[in-house]
DNA sequence: CAATGTTACTATCAAAACGAAACTAAGTCA
DNA sequence: TGACTTAGTTTCGTTTTGATAGTAACATTG
């Protein structure tokens, strides 16, 4: 992929996915979102080689997805923490996985529950404005006015 | 990736991810919803390099996101179209859009209109059980029972 | 205080995937 | 006959991945 090319697309699924368009990457913040936050449970949980992973971190840490902290001074140890901006992924990573769940439900499947209520949560994208599930109304793709 | 471990993954998300994840096949879908149909199309819109598209086609065709339909028969010509699954997969990409329209929506930037009331959606994701909008209650993984 | 364990990496290297450019095949049009 | 269109394939050099092994800093155990 051309990333420079990218980064200054002006749509802006193809801007989120300049960086995050990778199977690991998207793993990882899964991860992060069920309470992982550290390298070898990143590591052990997804069976990903250390170098890969390395690069993975550091990418989504300086792209403002997670962030390092230290939870030990003595040894000196970082974890890796989501952000705003992480935490806020987290509706993207739910629909895929409703996706997920309707077409490749196969066999046992990994399901997602409200805590308070105990039951599994029935994921739908919608336009606060008009109330309407996304899908069941027409959407146009507005090009920007090239007057910058 | 190690695209067999994963598709027996059973997380959702990863099962998903295991074929889409993917900068161009995610871009491909994304350009497949504004109404692009043809290789050409393709390439152009996107950049990409003859034989990686033939290769992302094959894979979105197999795995039930495109559809190959003649459109010509003298000269024989065939056009990919979304499938039932690939047209469910809007609510996936518009999240992702959402998700950069927030945190990478410098300059200009493609908006999405409701095409009746001609305004710019604002996507959301919720639970329908609760009605609750993802993020603001709190979620549990649960793990499938492992008596199969 | 030496041996072992833990955590978070880095080094090395073969294999796979990517990207660019040129080329092909089947047919249409003038 | 020759140019054009569409949907690719071929070739080849570069980049990225994945597997395995090793390192650095510190803690713990005997």
């Amino acid at each position: 992929m051309n990333d420079k090319n990218i980064c200054a697309d002006p749509c802006p699924i193809a801007r989120c996915l300049a960086f995050l368009g990778d199977t690991w990457s998207l793993l990882i913040l899964r991860d992060a979102h069920i309470g992982l936050t550290r390298f070898d449970q990143f590591r052990k949980s997804l069976g990903i080689a250390p170098t890969i992973l390395t690069r993975r971190l550091a990418t989504l840490t300086e792209e403002g997805m997670l962030e390092k902290r230290l939870y030990s001074e003595r040894p000196p140890r970082e974890e890796y923490v989501l952000t705003a901006a992480g935490r806020d992924f987290l509706p993207v990573l739910i629909m895929i996985g409703a996706w997920g769940h309707q077409y490749r439900g196969e066999g046992p499947l990994v399901h997602i529950q409200d805590v308070e209520t105990g039951e599994d949560i029935k994921p739908v994208a919608i336009d606060a404005v008009t109330g309407a599930v996304i899908g069941t109304r027409s959407l146009r793709f507005v090009m920007p006015e090239s007057d910058g």
